[in-house]
DNA sequence: CTGAAAGCGCTAACAC
DNA sequence: GTGTTAGCGCTTTCAG
């Protein structure tokens, strides 16, 4: 149905050939030729397969997604860094939304393996021995944006979690609170999970503030979660100052909590995000967080995978750490001390 | 370097055409010799190539989909559904965000011909002249979802935004509200931008309440945009009691900056949101809403657009119009008369 | 039930 | 500069 090649060189007068140089953009093409076929393109409405052109030239230029939560702000925004950085590079996105199930994760992989994909960003770190196999013996480029799975040969783009939740809770300390609580991830997680605890207690430990058990809640990234244990830090006697919640989503349902409790952020109790989504300017009180680059981390992930799919010179070989930054808004208040 | 049917059909003993029969879970091939394609396939660790296959089969399962922002809770929750509808309906989505750029999408509506797609989702009505003549000639089903572009063959999946907008004004007014705002959406839209408006208009005028223009005014269905216009109207004296923005993004910014001008919603001014996104219950007070049925939605569109790819017999000509609902949370209250 | 062979639409040697 | 031709890895007649 469609006009292939073929239609296209009949009806310039050349051969397949020379329509598929003028395609191309080479050089040694007669500029007389070159503009037949052009008109021969225009009048047929013609579009190559790039079905076909894969087949031959082995590349798809095809990037396989898997992100864990497409509604999530921190995701959805690297995501659309992403899509950007693909698209200025004439890569497409075949894109999996995974939330946490494993199979469909199985499945996709082995989507991205039939279809060819040139190389594959995952952003999740809860690896089944079934996919880190799969993984392994892929034959393109895998590269983690976000999160670094533990005993893994590929790069990872990260920023530093253990400092980041380190200074996140040392700023805290600095305002005067002494009973801050956390609010965590999965300690499955070594990146977004454990790091960030360890760095949230030593922060603790070497300002010589007592941890509290009670305080320490882990989660799941989500707001829904972030509301429910701050729920259970509320009660809490005494209750906390202040709250590290390791991510805005958390930090928000955090947020939401004590507002329904009738108590006051930052009045009440100061509370600090994690990421630098769009929720921190969204909400009210707009919340103070530890940022991530996160446009400049998709924007990155994408170009690092590139140049290991091109393999130009020069590729990485180690993981990439990013800067991390706390930006104060006003979700977080010096703590006055009692008498 | 990858395997291929070849070197299956050798190890297992057989010619490639039977490898291909198990593949495709033909009947007519013994148990014995399936099983020993089985097991080759599973040693060699094959993978069918994809792209071959869509080569020869003139079907690649992969649906094109256009959204206009990524970062949109209303788009990335509908999204987040297609992807899953077509996950389980073994389709793959090739993803392209764009920001409002012509180019792009016209860039990648030519990516998705000669990927060969089989269908194509679009999320937006501000089709150019250029796109338009390219979808004509497209052979592909094409399928709108959330918004009916003017003059087009295309099946579209909406609610009606004219009695949605209706409904939603008449609840405020319902409530007593007399001086009643409008942060209306782009009025080059159609769907959202013109049929919301005239919802408005009409709900006033049929209740007798007198259409003031200072208070309407139109944005682009971003935060930021609401905000902003938010503050035209709280100039304006007197002040209105009530709101009325035609996308919860915009309201969320709205809210914002009654919050910040040391106003409260609902107490000094109630202010109703359209959309039912995530937003909705993640601010304080939370947003009442005049909701579209997101995930149906994204999940019927992508139905429907493997009905018309299939050519299923009963494959629908006509738009899809599903059914909008007030959902009250706690941002409009009754309006006190003033004495 | 099974296999040989033609071709899907394109690119890339290789000749001319 | 330009054309011929052999595949890319698969499915699908068509024989047997």
């Amino acid at each position: 149905m469609a006009p292939k090649i073929k239609d296209v060189a009949k009806k310039a007068g050349v051969s397949v050939t020379t329509v598929s140089r003028v395609l191309n953009g080479e050089k040694y093409v007669k500029d007389e030729l070159k503009l037949k076929v052009k008109h021969a393109i225009d009048e047929l409405g013609y579009a190559p397969s790039h079905i076909a052109r894969s087949l031959v030239r082995k590349k798809t230029d095809l990037i396989g997604v898997i992100v864990p939560d497409l509604t999530s702000s921190f995701y959805s925004t690297i995501l659309s860094s992403i899509e950007e950085t693909a698209s200025l590079n004439d890569y497409n996105l075949l894109v999996c939304n995974i939330i946490e199930d494993i199979d469909k994760e199985l499945k996709y992989l082995n989507v991205f393996k039939q279809m060819r994909v040139d190389g594959i960003i995952i952003m999740h770190e809860k690896l089944s021995d079934e996919i880190r196999s799969l993984l392994n013996k892929l034959e393109v480029p895998v590269i983690f944006s976000s999160v670094k799975p533990i005993d893994q040969k590929f790069i990872s783009l990260i920023i530093d979690d253990y400092q980041a939740a380190y200074d996140a809770t040392n700023y805290l300390i600095e305002l005067g609170h002494e009973r801050i609580a956390f609010i965590g991830g999965d300690m499955r997680d070594i990146t977004s999970g454990q790091n960030r605890y360890v760095g949230y207690r030593n922060a603790l430990t070497n300002n010589h503030v007592k941890i509290i058990y009670d305080y320490i809640k882990f989660g799941d990234y989500k707001m829904q979660k972030g509301y429910d244990l701050m729920k259970e830090i509320l009660a809490c006697e005494p209750r906390p100052t202040a709250v590290f919640a390791v991510s805005d989503d958390m930090a928000v349902g955090a947020m939401n909590c004590v507002h329904d409790h009738q108590l006051k952020v930052p009045d009440d109790i100061s509370i600090i995000g994690f990421d630098g989504s769009q929720l921190t300017e969204l909400v009210r009180p707009r919340l103070t967080s530890m940022e991530q680059p996160i446009h400049e981390m998709g924007k990155l992930t994408v170009e690092t995978l590139i140049q290991l799919i091109e393999d130009q010179e020069g590729s990485p070989e180690e993981d990439l750490i990013l800067g991390h930054k706390l930006v104060v808004r006003d979700s977080c208040k010096v703590n006055k001390k009692e008498a």
